[in-house]
DNA sequence: CGCCTATTGACCAGTTCGGTCAATAGCATT
DNA sequence: AATGCTATTGACCGAACTGGTCAATAGGCG
């Protein structure tokens, strides 16, 4: 089906994807243009519409790929059997780390298809949705081990926390030109630290 | 030189501006359509040219107004003698819930605004950006005092925390239909009675 | 050379852009 | 009622841009 595109070398076919994510995750499905997005990848409008049949149909695969993508990973680096909340909570944040380190927007992108709301796309997208996603993502805060945590402290309060700092941390370096990820990485776990300080009995 | 947009009764002028920052704070000064303002204002294109002669002059009227809006809200309800942490923290969440209230998408617009690089606009706004905004905001992590927090906590990470939660929460409750503003600040009051006890020596 | 696929970019009709302007509505003064 | 004035409308403008097409070309292989 999308074998043309497939077998392009990695390099040009991640220059399209980014190109295309960037776009999509920006402007959302009605807005994004493709011409935009030929501009980015430095490709011809033609070669985009032979890859793929129309916009909707791009939109469709690269929201497949990444959703695929996201399994594999979590499959991969995520570990349930880890109990411990701040090697859980880490471990996430590492999870998505290496996916942006990947693919810039990629986690912009799949925020923003989870709203996308347009009219060509209703119906396809819907059923995709839910799916996957929200099926993998309940098991991140499943079978944690809350033994350790000070009994004082709400451990709702505490997964809100963690996540918003580490949105938060995110947020502040996604702007910047180009991100140093062993600083941000070091940065991280500055906060994981100072969290085990916090909520842990034995400081 | 506003006086025909100016002496509108307040129920329009609101109307008016709000749609403006909506389109604005969601697409960017160059993909913002005049033609969506005034479809969502209820107002005629003739009209909105009428009291502005061009997008650019309305973005602009629209940036000195909620600049100075925030300027005026700061000087009457920010408390820069409250040493206290949590207090500060809490009075300046509570100052942008009263923006928000007033105006929704009054942070959006601003933060946007904050990273608006259109080639129409530049030079008129970058002068304009960083005055005011950057010399007030200063003044919100200033004189703080830090006796009562427990020693071994860094104060910039606390800040951050503390910053970023109150981000997440807001960002939360960002895109429901109709915000319910007490519900909000009840939610607010837990985390920040949270954070005293986290940080503060005497829980 | 011929054959095949990959790739280009000018081009299409349709829509949207910021902005204009003749026409009208609505109100005040005479 | 007539006049004058401003507030407001929305059809309209040329220009730009939309997703998508397709004849033409380039480039590799036998």
């Amino acid at each position: 089906m999308y074998s043309n595109f497939e077998n392009l070398d990695e390099e040009k076919r991640n220059r399209i994807i980014d190109a295309a994510i960037k776009e999509l995750a920006t402007k959302g499905y009605d807005d994004a243009s493709t011409n935009n997005i030929v501009k980015e990848a430095g490709i011809s409008k033609g070669i985009l519409f032979h890859y793929f049949k129309s916009k909707k149909q791009l939109y469709l695969y690269l929201f497949d790929y990444f959703i695929d993508m996201m399994v594999r990973e979590i499959s991969a680096r995520f570990n349930p059997d880890e109990r411990d909340l701040i090697q859980r909570i880490r471990n996430i944040a590492e999870l998505k780390l290496q996916l942006i380190r990947k693919h810039r927007y990629i986690i912009r992108f799949l925020e923003k298809a989870y709203f996308e709301d347009s009219e060509e796309l209703r119906g396809e997208l819907e059923g995709r949705k839910h799916k996957l996603l929200e099926a993998n993502m309940g098991k991140f805060f499943e079978n944690i081990d809350t033994a350790k945590l000070k009994s004082e402290y709400d451990l709702g309060k505490i997964l809100n926390i963690m996540t918003w700092t580490f949105e938060g941390l995110a947020n502040k370096h996604a702007n910047e030109a180009e991100i140093d990820f062993e600083k941000v990485f070091a940065e991280a776990e500055e906060y994981t630290g100072f969290f085990r300080k916090c909520f842990y009995q034995d400081a």
